[in-house]
DNA sequence: CGGCTTCTTGATCTCGATCAATCAGCGTGG
DNA sequence: CCACGCTGATTGATCGAGATCAAGAAGCCG
């Protein structure tokens, strides 16, 4: 009920600087005054736990809210109109769900949880109203949404002409980088979604997945056991995600 | 000088309702007051034109203003760490040209016109200090950011999966979609680009743009005439872009 | 222990990249 | 004005990465 907003208790600890990052960019920049925090967090309302397979919400829904997970994670899935169904997004801990909701009113997929999950609601109504007085928060909301759109683009147009090798790679290290930022391990974490999950999101089919994942463990680049991963050599894996596929 | 913003103009003559759309989602909605609007179009200044090949911006300057296109058009070509040029997107006229530059406070590519271009500069601080006592004007830039989002994902997700002839089909119908919101014929248009750009959005190689051209155009379903485009059957080509590439 | 789903591994075939050559357009300058 | 050269567009031929089909292995839960 009144337990401080994750995020926010995390961003007082760490003091977080706003660097750049790649796939995700939901950090909370150090600007924001505690003082602002605390509104941000006096908003935030904690939401019954999500079992696995539970969803957060569905396609089509009205958006009243975001949602920051406190614990476990969640994968958007989008059905396009040929019925087809992708994996559009992951979600962590201390990451914001729903900002591709505002512009349309409506979630654009359904959002499933991984494993048992705990989140924050963020009504949104609420959280507008209160960028009115605080130009940090409004700000931190239109680099929030800003950052994800260039992170998109260009992961975008990286994955468009990359190898399967190298987008799985830029896929772990992407994780790997997430995992840091929010202060876990980026060398050792686990996946709750199943191969087809990051299949779906990598556009692959399962079996290449599979099949990389025992190259990768081979060349001594990680480990994987079952959806727990170990990375071993995080520097050559990021200069495979860098690299044309072919060297 | 003191010539009304264009988009403001065109969204007095033609009160443009808040619809749904695909790749391009600057619109601007009617909730918009003129009063906004007169006070949003103050801020707007013209800038000089550019010529083809001029650049708006480089990839790593810092961010200070929107842009409006006026008229003409631009590509944004980000170079990644690997130094391989791609073509993130493509802005027409009325559309907002750096919204993916707010986050990092600095441009993300290179924006380069297409053909002689004129543009609206919307200073950030400015605007931003606008939406303090606009809501309306507030939410219209959360809309627009969010829908970029949304495109963005769902386009990725889209192409990432799809042939060829589907992505081709799906850049032709966003096109049409995007000149259809402005006024403007979705049937018969110019796309200043080269193939080779188109390619590089598409994440195809010329050869196969060119290819692909040759085949829509034996189908009936475009003609092209350099860079002169005639849509005839937009149904099909939607069917196509909607498809599984395989029917 | 069955009955699931998920994961792995193998064999084949297709789409599109790549290499290569030619052609068209277009601005420049003699 | 035309010849030249440059860039962009087209077309053809080859090859490889990855999808697809198919079958078996390994978890996982009731």
């Amino acid at each position: 009920m009144t337990t401080p907003h994750p995020v926010l208790r995390f961003a007082r600890q760490h003091d977080l600087n706003n660097q750049t990052c790649r796939l995700s960019s939901l950090c909370l920049p150090s600007i924001l005054s505690s003082e602002t925090l605390d509104r941000f967090g006096v908003v935030a309302k904690r939401t019954a736990p999500l079992r696995k397979r539970d969803a957060l919400y569905l396609q089509g829904m009205p958006f009243n809210s975001l949602y920051v997970i406190h614990s476990g994670s969640l994968k958007q899935v989008s059905t396009t109109d040929n019925q087809e169904e992708h994996v559009t997004s992951f979600f962590l801990p201390g990451e914001i769900i729903g900002l591709d909701a505002i512009g349309e009113q409506r979630y654009p997929g359904n959002a499933i949880a991984l494993e048992t999950t705990t989140l924050f609601e963020l009504p949104f109504d609420r959280l507008e109203a209160l960028t009115c007085s605080s130009p940090e928060l409004r700000n931190y909301l239109y680099q929030c949404m800003s950052k994800e759109l260039q992170n998109e683009r260009l992961l975008m147009h990286m994955l468009l002409r990359k190898t399967s090798d190298v987008r799985l790679a830029t896929f772990f290290v992407a994780m790997s980088l997430r995992f840091r930022r929010r202060g876990y391990s980026p060398y050792c974490f686990n996946l709750a979604m199943s191969r087809g999950d990051i299949g779906s999101y990598l556009g692959l089919a399962v079996e290449t997945v599979s099949r990389l994942l025992g190259r990768f463990q081979q060349q001594g680049l990680i480990t994987s056991r079952g959806r727990e991963f170990h990375i071993h050599d995080l520097e050559a894996l990021t200069r495979l995600a860098d690299s044309n596929g072919r060297c």
